[in-house]
DNA sequence: AATGAATGAGATTTCATTCAT
DNA sequence: TATGAATGAAATCTCATTCAT
């Protein structure tokens, strides 16, 4: 008996990524996806009941490794302050680095897919971050206004961020993570 | 394709964004946008040459609205501030107003579609907009930053605001409204 | 605007018998039968939603056409043994002549089909029949033992005797006829 | 294909026709029976050379118990109306028992898999039977209309009748089946 | 201008079977 | 013996587009 594949579930996870990223969800096929992972088309249904799981699950893993990037770099001790610019430093050179993965997060959650995952679950990956935001809050440094408006400007403009970098075909200078953090904590601070 | 019934041009605008955000690109077909607006899939072809003439003009469209929305509020003797502050609500409203033209605007942009629009053009329609930006840059009364970063806070937000509120199921109120400009204005402010 | 050709609709009803005759219900696919009616598999589905219809409405049809050449034949005026006896012979002669469509009818009436399909409908056709039995029974001239004893014997032995001098190759005497019908009758005649 | 495991074997067998009853011969696959099975489709290929093989030794296992049960019944010494009307009797009662059995040998031999089938083989499983109704008919007590005919009235009624029971959801009385057997005899003797 | 009919290409998915353990 | 992994072939059905009226 063979036992499951561990290097075909990943190649498949990077193919998904890259196909819809060329084509978009509209021209993206389980075939074209599967001859880009490298196997056939029927094997990649033993790895996924059908091409909407394939799509969601790879959607949910990418947030999971955003949010692991982020956990990583996470010191409670420091204020409130440099643990959000820390984090926004890492997601954006995360961004940076594999641009693919955010553009595919971001089509993604552009797209009715998004409807089929449960929020709940994903925000679990982001727990230490909100409660870092909340605690801000209490201490009257960051504007008590809502997770919305929050999320709106602390975490929506960094792939928006990486992508315009990426279009210009040069990667973000330090100074420019900098200035950028800074704009997005003048927006939520009080 | 010999243009001629603009009742029926209109309905084919609004069945695409009406599809598009119901099923996503992945799963509008042009058989489904033309029975969704009342036409044959024949009919279709006589309005546009193709599918692709049919999305990429319906994001011009929609753009040329939100554009024209925000140019009939434009107020050229008010301080920067208030241009931005008025600009920021009627876009706001127009995007509660007609939340899947947004949506619509939204997926589309972030789908390799996008590549075929010509830039340069769509933005003649924000021209104004951009002048009352660098002006406040000149009078340092906004970062000088460059254009992506301004993008990031000033406009990108909007449409994530409006569909969070979409999503709660409640129109957004005036203060809220008013808090956001602010976020945003703190944000680019010098 | 072209219009539905009723030719090809005929085509698709013969071929359908055809293939599954020759194949079986389990080796018969849309394709191959679409091939047999020498259209495109994708112009089928213009005139049916989808296997299963296509199925089901040719087994209607077969039934429907067996139901109308009874109908030609029936001569109220007669006596009820000589009613029988006439659409006796002419359903054998049908089954004969036709031994496809009856094939065609037995194969899916023992399959799980059969469940899709009104029944009430069908037996509208047969009407005329089950109300001279019904007279029959009235008379005392035929057992009344239910519909489905009736049945069993007067027309469910059609098919299986059509079959089986199909298998030998050769057609059914008139001898035979009169002594297989007189059997059906023997069975049920009080 | 080496055999071995008898449980598996009756699993794969009992397994065989509730699918293909289920679903009919259409939609049954080896994956689906080997999962109703509980066993993998892999093991499937121990004990079956192929689909086939499979599908065909399942009808000539019950066609082997059907004459079995038949043959357990049979007393030379009765007169040749008690022999049959116990036969009859029995098969009822089996066809009504196991109607799963009945209607998976009736689709089998309605369908174009039944030309695998070695004829003379599956007779012999009936001999006795035919024999006693020579008998009859050297006595002057059967209609001498060859074997189809006979067939026809004495057999092919009796699944068709267990199928119309099974439908209406209630077993035969003892009456119900003293008529049908009465209407049989009726049809086939002299 | 408008449309139902028509279709080749291609979509997603399942199948029967073999492989490797 | 037993089985999960693997796959080429083929299934059903939809698509974007053109044809013919």
């Amino acid at each position: 008996m063979r036992t499951k594949d561990g290097e075909k579930q990943r190649a498949l996870f990077e193919a998904t990524i890259r196909v819809v990223n060329e084509l978009g969800f509209a021209s993206s096929s389980v075939s074209k996806i599967a001859k880009s992972a490298g196997i056939s088309p029927s094997t990649l249904y033993i790895y996924h009941k059908n091409k909407e799981d394939l799509l969601v699950s790879t959607y949910v893993e990418v947030k999971r490794e955003m949010g692991a990037a982020m956990a990583g770099c996470f010191d409670e001790s420091l204020p409130v302050r440099d643990i959000l610019r820390k984090v926004w430093f890492v997601l954006l050179q995360c961004a940076c680095a594999r641009p693919d993965h955010y553009r595919y997060a971001e089509q993604f959650s552009n797209s009715p897919y998004l409807e089929l995952v449960d929020q709940e679950e994903l925000e679990r990956h982001f727990r230490p971050l909100l409660e870092v935001v909340q605690r801000g809050i209490e201490r009257k440094i960051i504007k008590d206004v809502g997770r919305p408006l929050l999320k709106a400007f602390l975490f929506h403009p960094i792939p928006f961020l990486a992508n315009a970098w990426l279009r210009e075909g040069r990667p973000m200078t330090e100074a420019e993570m900098e200035t950028s953090f800074t704009m997005a904590w003048d927006a939520i601070r009080l």
